[in-house]
DNA sequence: CGCGTTTGACCGGCGC
DNA sequence: GCGCCGGTCAAACGCG
């Protein structure tokens, strides 16, 4: 946790090892709304998604029963695509991958990325109806380099409130107009 | 025993 | 239609 910093897409980098003065953490935020050249910066696709709708996370994907996929499956027939959340990418330089933000997450899956040595890793925020899902995710070019996805937004508090990355938090929920989940790793 | 991870299978979308 | 690809499922397994 020591070497937690902020790589910042829009500076070279050349200096991106910085303290972490998380006052700038907004900057590492990228919204998949906002169609900026910075989503190109991280290399990822959110413009391909169909929909972007602002639908709140609701349980219309219940993992645990299938009859209630099958509602999804119908849903679909009708013509509705699967409707994507805006998602959020975050760069961390780390040499982790696991970045304890103070959420319970389950991880469901694990794929390997194409011109990537490293796989990328599912997870789920295992809060009773609560939808959530991130990918984690190195950079094949540096691999210190941590790319973190979030998708939907978390409608519960956070369950485990630890040291001072709880503060942290709070300034991104501040700078950023949305709730992240990011900060406190058990030490 | 409850909860989280691992891992191959599976599935839908998309390009050819 | 077929094969690839990204994403998800779920059974088996691991661990406290």
């Amino acid at each position: 946790m020591d070497n937690y910093s902020i790589l910042f897409p829009s500076q070279p980098s050349s200096s991106s090892y910085l303290s972490p003065h998380l006052s700038h953490m907004q900057s590492n935020i990228i919204s998949s709304q906002a169609n900026t050249s910075l989503n190109g910066y991280l290399g990822m696709r959110e413009e391909g998604y169909k929909k972007v709708s602002a639908i709140t996370q609701q349980s219309h994907e219940n993992p645990s029963n299938r009859t209630e996929q099958f509602d999804v499956k119908n849903e679909k027939k009708k013509g509705l695509k699967k409707e994507r959340k805006p998602r959020y990418a975050f760069q961390t330089r780390s040499q982790v991958d696991i970045l304890d933000d103070g959420y319970r997450w389950r991880k469901y899956g694990q794929k390997a990325v194409k011109n990537n040595k490293f796989p990328r890793s599912y997870y789920r925020c295992t809060h009773q109806g609560c939808n959530v899902k991130k990918q984690v995710q190195r950079l094949a070019k540096d691999e210190g380099v941590v790319v973190t996805t979030y998708e939907g937004m978390h409608t519960h508090p956070i369950e485990k409130s630890n040291d001072n990355f709880e503060h942290i938090l709070n300034q991104m929920q501040i700078y950023s107009g949305f709730a992240p989940s990011f900060g406190s790793v058990t030490h």
